[in-house]
Formats: C-alpha cells, structure tokens, sequence
RNA sequence: GCCGGGAUGGUGGAAUUGGUAGACACACGGGACUUAAAAUCCCGAGGAUGGAAACGUCCGUGCGGGUUCGACUCCCGCUCCCGGUACCA
C-alpha cells in the first residue's frame, strides 16, 4: 500500500533531484538534433513576493515548456528578473537601504518562490537587467544608434509625473494620468533623449501580417497605436504675409470644398495673433488646461475663436479665415487642419455653431444628399470642384493631390500617429544613458571601450531629483573626444529599454564580447511561445519589436538568424480575480501563493490555477476550487492501491475494451489541447474523467489489470506538466524506467478507437426520441430497422411517413416524417 | 464615437466548429462509514409539468427574425457587459 499523499516531501524530495540531474537546462550542443522550442514567460519584476498572476503565467508557461520536452523537443525556458525601476526606489527612501541591496534580497527571496514551485527554468541563464554586465549591452547599442542617427537629444513638450520625478513616454500615460500612480501628467517642455522609432513605423505595421500567432485584438491594438493614415499636405499662402500654413488631409478630394482653416491652441499662428488680442489670449489659456481624458474628450463642447487672419485657397485663390479650435491637436500632423464642413461630421457641427459655410463638393454615387441637414462623410462624385468635376473620390484625391504637387503648393503624405520613444528618465535606479556632454564637443557618446557606464550603487535616494546629480565621482569626467573637462549624462533608461530585448539575450547570457551571439539566436529565436499579461499589448511588446529590429540592423543577426520578429506566438493569459475584482493590497483581497503551497504544495496550486478557467479568460479565485483540485489529486494517489490489491474473477473483454477506448481518447484529447490553444482546463477536465473510469473499474483477471496498469500510467504520465512532482512520484511507484517527467508523452493506439458497435442518437424532425446500438458501419436501412425496433422510436413513427433520412456516421439518425 | 471580445444551470466552465446542450469541477441536498467529527465513498440535481413509481411530455444557450432535416454554433436586426482607444483632420 502507497501511504498517503503527502506534498511538501515529495515536493521537496523531487525538486532536490531535479536540480542534480539538470533536468531543465536547454541543450546548446550542435550535435544535438532534437527540435529546437523556445517557452518563454515575461520576467517579473522582483517585488519580493510572488503574487497569482505571476503563478498563473509561469504554471502555463511550464506546463507547454514540460510537454514539448515529453514531445522530444530540445526546450529552452528561461527566467530573470526585470530588476530596475521605481519601486526599488520608493522602498529605499522609506526604509533607507540603497535600492541594489533591497532589489538583490528580492531576487533572492522570490527565486526561492519559484523554486518550491517546481518550475522547470534552466537556472544557469538567469539574468538580472540591473547587473552592469547586462545593461552595458543596451548602453552599447544606444552609443551606435547615436551614431546612425536613429537615438537624438531633443527639446520637446513631454509628460512630466511629479510623485514619480521624471518624464513618460507616451505609452505610459493612460487616460491622460501616469501608469504608474495614477496621477494627472503635466506637459513640459524639457531637453530629452528619443529613440528614432517613427523610423521603422512602417515595418512595425507591415510586419504583424506576420504575427498570426498573436491574438488580434493585440495585433489591432497595435495597428492603432501606430496608427497610419495616408492624404496629403496642403500648403495654404496667408493673406499678407510669407508663411504659409502647412496643413494634413486625409481627404484631399474635398479640398475644394474647404470653407475655414483651424489651428491648435498652441500653433504658432494662434500664439502671434493672440499677442495683442486678450479675448484670444485668455481663449488658448482655456484651451491649454483642457483634459486629455478620452471620456471627457468625447462629451467637451467643441469651441474656436477667428484668429484675424486669412489664407488664401491654393486653387481657387479664395480668401478662407483661419480660426483656432479647442480639438486641434498641436501634436499630430502639423497642428492645423483644413474644414470642410459638407463633408465632416465635426466640421459641420463647427460651422453651424458659428454660422461658417458650408459647401458641398462631393455627392453620393446614387440618390441625393440634403447638405443642410447633416454633412455627408461617404466618398462619391466630385461636383462644383472645377476641373475635378465628375471624378470619383479615389480619383478625385489623387488628381487634387497631382495638381498641387505640380503647382508647388502640397503632396501626397503618410501620417502616423506613433511618436518616438523618449527613453531618459529623471530617475537613479536605472542604466545610466551612456553619454557625456562636453561644452566644446556637445553629446558625446561614450566610447565602446569605456562601457560599460556603471551606476554606483551605494547612493542613497531621497525622493528629490536623483542622487546622481550629487555624486561628483560619477557626475565629473573627461570628454572622449576632447579630454577636457566634461560631465556624464544624469539621467537614466526607461526600464522598458531593457525588458525590450532580454528574450534575445537569454540565448548567450554569458555572452562578454557581444549584446547576443549570432549563433545562439540562430538556433532559439523567434520564441516559439511567449505568454505574459495582456496590459503589455502596446507598451512593452511593440518596444521589443522595435528593439529587436535594431538589433538585426546594427548587424548583432541577420534576418536569417533572427527573424524580424522576436515572438512568433503570443498568449496573452487574464488576470487573477478575487470577489470579481483584481487583486490587490489596497482592496485586501489578495491570495498569497505562499500560503496554498504551505497548506495543499505546489501541485494543487499549479493544478487549479490551470484548471480554473481557459488561459486568456480571468480566473475568478476559489478556495473551495483549491481543495476540490486537491482533492482530485488524492483520488488519483489511491489509484495505484487498487494495482495492489487481489480481486475476484475476471473483467469481461467489453468493460475492458471501454476502458482502453476511453485510455486512448484522453490521450487524444489533451494532446489536442496542448496543440491548439492550450484549453488546459479542459484537458484537466478529460483527465479527472479518465481517473473517474479507472475508480470504476476493477482490475480483475489479466486483462483488466493491464488495461488498467496501461491507463493509470497514461494518467500518471499526462499529468506530469501539470504536477510534475506528483507524477514523478507516482511514476516511481508504478516502476517508470525514467522520473515520469523525462518521459515521452504517450501515443494513441488507434487500434482501441475502434468500436464495433456504436451508439446512434435518433431525431425525429431533428428532436431526440432515443438512441440504437449498431455496428460502426450500419447502413441507413439497418438503422432504420433498428430505430423502428425501438419502442420508444417508433412511437413517434406511427401513422407517418418518412420522407427523409439523414445518417451522420457514427453521431446520429434523423428522420423527417410528414403524415401518411 | 470607433475597434476587439463576450452573454450557456446556484457558480467556474464544456460542446470534435452545423449533429445527444450543460462534460469536468465547485457549491448544494440526501445517504453510508464513525461514539462523534474529519477524511472517504455512494446517490440526486437546467426549468416547468404528468405519474405512487418505472417513466414520460413541453420549454430551455441575452432578445427578435431567418437559413437548415437539424442552430449555443451560420446570416440579419437589437439589448446589455467587459477590454482597448485616436475628436487623428
């Protein structure tokens, strides 16, 4: 007799034993002709305490990493850490320790989490981004983007968090507030560094084509973010004067319907004009304190003021006023845009507001339009647009387009919404921007040999500005190009710079002479599977693209070796839900992962975790569940007694051959879910009913016993990247040849799908009336007699007659009757 | 507003993509074992309705239509919920 299950022993027992064989570590030997599967999961950040989501995301991403090695594949699946960032920050000024050492004691501690967990990480790779040996790599790949032009130092207005001290990018500010704390960003105009990544806008767009292994609501999110719109660029003479007001159409065919011009709050022109003009002034003061809240943005009252001044239409010569407007948006296209009120919603609603306007100069293809009552946004056919009369809008745009593009006065232009990445942060614990600003020579970067630029970690951080600033030991230096006295750039990298390309330095982490080794991305990238956290969608994933594209161009791999995309399939897995609402420590509602594994160990919450709701769903936390998921586990420890046992005659050759049927079906099934979408909660599902049959079954006589010994090892062995030390364990018991963990996933034996006879539903007028037993290949006219056998049936036959018969091999009859 | 996803028992969720709706689990109820409890095991269960029972009938996958022998699944029109977001010219 087994004794009972007892976890933390045979947890204990079985994670020791891995760690001394080295089960987990990916293979880099080139002899090694195993297929080559990379499983990665995102890299926490090292808080001190593992919490569910971070459980639930690494028990997925071990149980693809477990059965691929049970498939026979060479698995590399590796872990780190996400090391710099504010929170390290935060705990040094409330607790006074710099933030290395409390960053270093956390790594610690939640590396010990993951262990008892029994995740199968290959160890000897793990990395920590806040080690010089790490971010010298991104500081040396910033040094040559300088030199390509693809990372410049730049005055520009910026989102600025005053509790965080430092500027956002623009993907960290949601709903116009900071990602971090929540609260409202201001806009300042501060001298930043950027990185060029409006450069490869058009490759980032192109690309996700590519990514049909990306969930499409990620892809679309992305599509937006970047956000292309292609039109044209109109240049409008003002009346008295020089300049002229660039403005971007996407609609160019209704340029000659264009009765005012309106330009930001903060354009140029709106500013000039307001310099001896209260009213206006006070108007784009109005205009600046506006929120950027998309809810709010929706229901402000659109307003604008005429700006005095006119411009002259490029074909028609006529003159158009220019007015400032509070939806104008500074930062998009050129700050100015044209109205045609016939043919724009907002326009239209504009010029009725305050009686400009409005002239049609597109009607629809068929039918009438009445232009007073609403503005018609359809393309359709050009009337009163001169010498582009009759054109169709598609036409009609490219003829205006050609035409101002001969005249000197616009062309064709492709706009994106995406803006370059600002990359310095005000911050201390993060990798220093390696640059040094001589007053002779300006920006210099730092030279290769002198990376990398090492942050000293003992300062101690004040909750200020940064203590670089009072570190003279950093601060002070030689100027690389000139030797004279020169100073190190103070501020620091957005910690995205470096979760942006850890997936490639996984594959040589040791690597001390490159950022990644050619080889070595050649051989793991693109990552097979990636399964992180949704709220990554724009942010992080598409900064790792990015980055990973400038890597292949400063020629660390070419396309062959790396790809031009890092993750060929993303799972984006949801969020762990307590009382319906995400956990946190502010609501109280958290669940300490600690606190399951004391209690039930790491296979019971490993097993409810994924089995508590589909991947990409939100699981919803459920005690109850957690012992129910334990409970299973039990049932199936008692399964080996009953191997031991003596039991009385003998099972017949059908009872034995429905537990084989059902052996093999499962074996189907799970292997099913691990291949398309990793539903693992249903195949936990199909695993609890494959252990409900063998509880039913008794094992009596030979033949029972193996068909039994066959299903609980198959049980034993599928459960294996699921409760690995489970299995392991009961593999032991069963005499496995190799841990249950090491073994080859099992094979459906056709031979047992085979069933001689079949159960046949049977509709009458597609309504379920019974089920018949016939052999696999009945005839219609055999089932038909059967059905017509079956009192039940037949009822619902009497005095009809069948007009129809449709049998569906193996699933049903349904018989379409009409009154005799 | 726009884009994406969704709505199935008391609950989480299944349904080989057009073929037995509710697998599996949780919670619940009843029973067995026990001095008792825990643990474990067995039985029940979508709703309504008929029957003493065996068993039967009708309804049922957010709402309304449609296609089909047959619809949770496909089509058209709605309602509500959840994510994302850009007044983007």
């Amino acid at each position: 007799m087994s004794d009972q299950y007892d976890a933390q022993q045979i947890e204990a027992k079985w994670q020791g034993r891995w760690a001394e064989l080295n089960v987990d570590a990916a293979s880099d030997d080139p002899a090694d002709t195993r297929q080559r599967y990379y499983c990665l999961v995102m890299f926490p950040y090292p808080s001190g305490n593992l919490h569910m989501g971070h459980v639930r995301n690494y028990c997925l991403g071990d149980a693809v990493a477990r059965y691929k090695r049970m498939q026979g594949y060479n698995v590399l699946h590796p872990i780190g850490w996400d090391a710099f960032g504010l929170p390290a920050e935060n705990a040094a000024i409330k607790h006074g320790r710099p933030p290395a050492e409390w960053t270093y004691a956390n790594i610690e501690q939640m590396r010990a989490q993951l262990k008892r967990l029994g995740l199968s990480y290959d160890w000897s790779r793990e990395i920590a981004t806040c080690h010089p040996d790490y971010y010298r790599w991104e500081q040396w790949l910033f040094t040559r983007l300088m030199e390509k032009g693809l990372a410049y130092q730049a005055d520009a207005e910026v989102n600025w968090c005053e509790p965080c001290h430092t500027v956002l990018a623009n993907e960290q500010v949601v709903d116009g507030q900071c990602w971090r704390c929540d609260t409202p960003v201001i806009r300042k105009n501060l001298k930043q560094w950027f990185i060029r990544i409006t450069a490869y806008a058009e490759e980032l767009l192109s690309d996700l084509d590519q990514l049909d292994g990306w969930p499409e609501k990620v892809v679309g999110m992305q599509r937006n973010w970047i956000g292309k719109s292609t039109g044209a660029e109109v240049s409008f003479a003002l009346d008295g004067s020089d300049e002229a007001l660039e403005i971007f159409t996407t609609r160019p065919d209704t340029l000659m319907g264009v009765t005012y011009l309106a330009v930001a709050a903060g354009h140029p022109l709106a500013v000039q004009a307001a310099a001896n003009n209260a009213e206006l002034a006070a108007f784009l003061d109005e205009c600046s304190t506006v929120s950027t809240r998309e809810a709010d943005i929706e229901t402000m009252e659109k307003k604008g003021m005429p700006l005095g001044v006119d411009a002259i239409h490029p074909v028609t010569g006529e003159r158009i006023p220019v007015w400032v407007a509070n939806f104008v948006l500074m930062g998009y296209g050129t700050g100015a845009v044209m109205s045609v009120p016939a043919h724009d919603e907002r326009d239209f609603a504009f010029a009725r507001k305050y009686g400009l306007p409005v002239k049609q100069v597109v009607r629809p293809q068929q039918g009438a339009w009445d232009i007073d009552q609403a503005a018609f946004t359809d393309p359709g056919v050009l009337v009163d647009s001169g010498m582009f009369d009759g054109l169709s809008s598609q036409e009609g745009g490219e003829a205006i387009t050609a035409w101002l593009s001969e005249h000197g006065r616009g062309k064709a232009r492709v706009q994106y919404r995406l803006r370059d990445w600002l990359v310095s942060r005000q911050r201390y614990w993060g990798a220093p921007i390696p640059v040094i600003h001589c007053p002779d020579c300006g920006a210099v970067p730092v030279p290769e040999e002198q990376l990398p630029v090492v942050l000293p970690t003992d300062l101690r951080p004040t909750g200020g500005a940064s203590p670089l600033n009072d570190c003279d030991a950093f601060r002070h230096t030689s100027c690389p190009r000139c030797g004279g006295d020169a100073e190190r750039e103070l501020d620091t990298f957005d910690t995205f710079m470096e979760s942006s390309w850890y997936m490639d330095r996984y594959t040589s982490p040791r690597d001390a002479t490159a950022m990644v080794d050619a080889e070595a991305m050649a051989r793991w990238v693109p990552v097979d599977q990636y399964i992180g956290g949704v709220e990554h969608a724009v942010l992080h994933l598409l900064y790792a693209r990015f980055y990973h594209k400038l890597m292949r161009d400063v020629g660390l791999f070419t396309r062959e070796q790396g790809g031009d995309e890092p993750f060929r399939n993303l799972l984006t897995q949801g969020m762990v839900l307590k009382d319906g609402a995400k956990m946190s420590k502010s609501k109280g509602n958290t669940v300490d992962p600690n606190a399951i594994i004391r209690r039930h160990g790491a296979d019971t919450a490993r097993l409810f975790t994924l089995f508590a709701a589909p991947p990409e769903k939100d699981l919803e936390w459920n005690d109850a569940g957690v012992e129910g998921a334990h409970r299973f586990l039990k049932r199936v420890w008692r399964l080996y007694d009953k191997l031991e046992a003596q039991h009385e005659g003998a099972a017949d050759a059908a009872t034995v051959r429905a537990l084989r049927f059902a052996i093999h079906a499962t074996i189907q099934k799970v292997t099913h879910a691990f291949e398309h979408g990793f539903a693992f909660n249903v195949a936990i599902a199909s695993l609890m009913e494959l252990s409900n049959a063998l509880q039913d079954f008794t094992p009596a006589g030979a033949q029972a016993r193996a068909a039994y010994r066959e299903g609980l090892e198959a049980l034993v062995t599928m459960l294996a990247p699921f409760v690995p030390h489970f299995a392991c364990e009961m593999g032991e018991l069963l005499g496995f040849e190799s841990m249950a963990v090491l073994r080859a996933w099992p094979e459906v034996d056709e031979q047992a799908l085979v069933q001689d006879e079949i159960t046949l539903v049977v509709q009458v007028q597609g309504k379920k009336r019974g089920e018949i037993s016939v052999p696999k290949d009945v005839s219609e006219e055999q089932a038909l007699a059967a059905a017509r056998a079956n009192a039940g049936i037949a009822k619902w036959l009497e005095g009809m007659q069948i007009v129809k018969v449709i049998l569906v091999p193996g699933r049903l009859l349904n018989l379409v009757v009409r009154p005799a």
